[in-house]
DNA sequence: CATGAATGAGGTTTCATTCAT
DNA sequence: GATGAATGAAACCTCATTCAT
């Protein structure tokens, strides 16, 4: 019954901390998570975790904002770039872009885990509200303004319609971790559904649709 | 000393603890939900509830199952009864059908509570997922299969287009319970959004949108 | 391996874990008792003391007002009922009464709970000194200089030698619990020491000592 | 990046953990101060008080004879020095000495810890018992028996009245502690104290009080 | 049936102690 | 030697569940 190795790594442990409290949280919910099973998934002892975080609490404070600051200023800076395009390039990119991001890294469980735990720390949903939903609204928004301006896209509102633009995406976000009960079918490709949700919707959305196109 | 109120009929308890479970598990998750709490919902005390369920866990299963069966056979019922309709009609008013469902009664917390505890509990993720989204899938797949041999919606992948057409609205579901955080937005009228929504999808979706015809 | 029967007793639990508590507190020190071995004192189980006091230091605030509040009132009533005796009496009454109270129940540990804990809760400190010290203190100041007026006292700090009046009370109260390390000595009777204290305490106090009187 | 100031010599570091350790358990008791307070306190850190003390309680063994040892000898020198002076001078210089010695040094706050922790270390008892408290007393008891063998002091039991002597002095030491509440009442001076004691004590000890003699 | 006092397994958190650096 | 990151036993406290009333 040998213990194992003690290793001293302070520089990595909050990352890898967070990392393993991300994902059980996501996985699990914050109440029905134990602090054990984020240490061990870390490969540290229970104790340890409370060396980098004062409380199960604050973990989840630092896990949403560690999900959420890196990401910030992407879009932003992604809208600016584009911002020769035309707008249908633009909102296609933007949507591209948002899918991307979600589709490899695991910050696609964080909308699930802001949902789920909204109702116990409001504080995290006003948090997550103000930084990452109105941000991400307000790029919409102004795309789909500048395409009315210009005459491309229908007038309509455009809360709205961003709302519109962005459901799908996240749906699948908050749905996809569900354990795929029979394995039946194909967990489809996030590309195939990307690629079909902008051509279904831009083109709803366009004042004049590119005549000879197909759906998928 | 006024005597309390004239307990309840029996009969009546199981459902005022359902629903009184069913709206604190989707508020909260599972976990995070005292027996107790769920008990003072519906005004008994804390061991009455064991008279009722087994345990936390059957009611959960109970909670999940009397949300989904009562409406199992409405959407087939539903689409049985419009087979003389166009496919666009039939699309319309299922979908329409399904918003209107999920924005009056509670169930609308259901998909959240399901997504929330399937992690914790795999048997209940499968059990909606055969009884509750195979068969909605299979309905849009069907009603969409007929648009396109018809030859009024364009050529695709139905079973991922289906999913396109009730993502938003399922999406709004799961997200909507969140906290307004500071009430400064008005909290979106289902109707106009899930009209805005079938305007888009299904303008995206047909061979020949309507000309002239406003987003909104 | 028969587990013990369940008894109710709502009445009684407060003041049974409160004596075992006052108990522990006294003799191990309120970090070192464990909220275990109060129940398993009280003879109930670990939870049973979170349903009766909402946190280990609730308990030890209960304690110290359930031990000083009964005895508040006690003292006040003693002078105003000796009013009409010489002071020397009432002082010797008053001494003796306290003496006693201490010698029999178990409020004879509070004194070293107080000042164990003072540090720690100065809250708890600052309510035992203007409940209890400063009233007791106010007693032996009146009566001190009801006796110096009337020419029976020495003319003193009154307040001082009040507190030379009940500091070798308090002191051995705070020193008695001590494990008595050999049992060679004789555990040294109350009455006899609180005969012999106030007889040269008060022989040391008047003006004129009796002349024939022996100090035991 | 300026090089932390030069660590003092080793030889001085046990010394520094001791009193560091003294202070902190008498202000706390020792369940209730951390190893980390006390490294923080000495200035090193908290692996170091490992270096020089097997475990927390043997710190406390430390502490505790650390304070007694050097003590030990001085009173019986000075009962020894002062033999060929009156009883009474001797009875009065030697209770002084002790107010002295408890009145500067952090040794006041060792009859409190002694008595907070008598009940947890019993073996701590016993050493401070038999290497200081039978010591005192002996003390005492020599003079007083020499007192009243010389016809100055009334018969007594010497052992009873010797603890009277000291008690007031000792209870000071455990109670002056406590966070002075209100900061309403001067701190009262140790000489006048201690003075005041003296007078009625040995007043009330001599056969024949000096007549006219003011208390204070 | 209904209640809520009682239980005790289990979770969060603390902290004496160890040990790699 | 000195450090402080790491450990894990043990403490406080919660709450699903039981059962006497």
């Amino acid at each position: 019954m040998s213990t194992p190795p003690r290793q001293r790594r302070k520089e990595a442990r909050p990352a890898e901390l967070l990392a393993a409290a991300f994902d059980l949280f996501v996985a699990r919910g914050f109440a029905a998570t134990r602090m054990e099973d984020i240490a061990q998934r870390a490969g540290v002892s229970k104790g340890t975790v409370f060396l980098y975080f004062e409380s199960k609490q604050a973990l989840l404070r630092a896990v949403v904002e560690d999900a959420v600051l890196p990401h910030l200023a992407a879009g932003e800076a992604m809208v600016e770039a584009a911002s020769g395009e035309s707008p249908e390039v633009v909102l296609r990119q933007l949507l591209l872009c948002f899918a991307t991001a979600l589709a490899d890294s695991r910050l696609a469980g964080l909308p699930k885990l802001i949902s789920a735990e909204a109702g116990n720390f409001p504080e995290l949903a006003t948090y997550y509200h103000d930084n990452v939903v109105l941000r991400i609204r307000h790029l919409l928004v102004s795309v789909l303004e500048r395409g009315i301006a210009v005459g491309v896209f229908r007038a309509c509102d455009t809360t709205l319609v961003g709302r519109l633009a962005i459901a799908p995406i996240l749906f699948e976000c908050m749905w996809q971790r569900l354990p795929d009960p029979c394995g039946q079918e194909p967990p489809l490709s996030p590309e195939a559904f990307i690629q079909t949700h902008l051509d279904l919707f831009i083109r709803g959305l366009l004042v004049n649709p590119h005549s000879p196109r197909k759906a998928e």
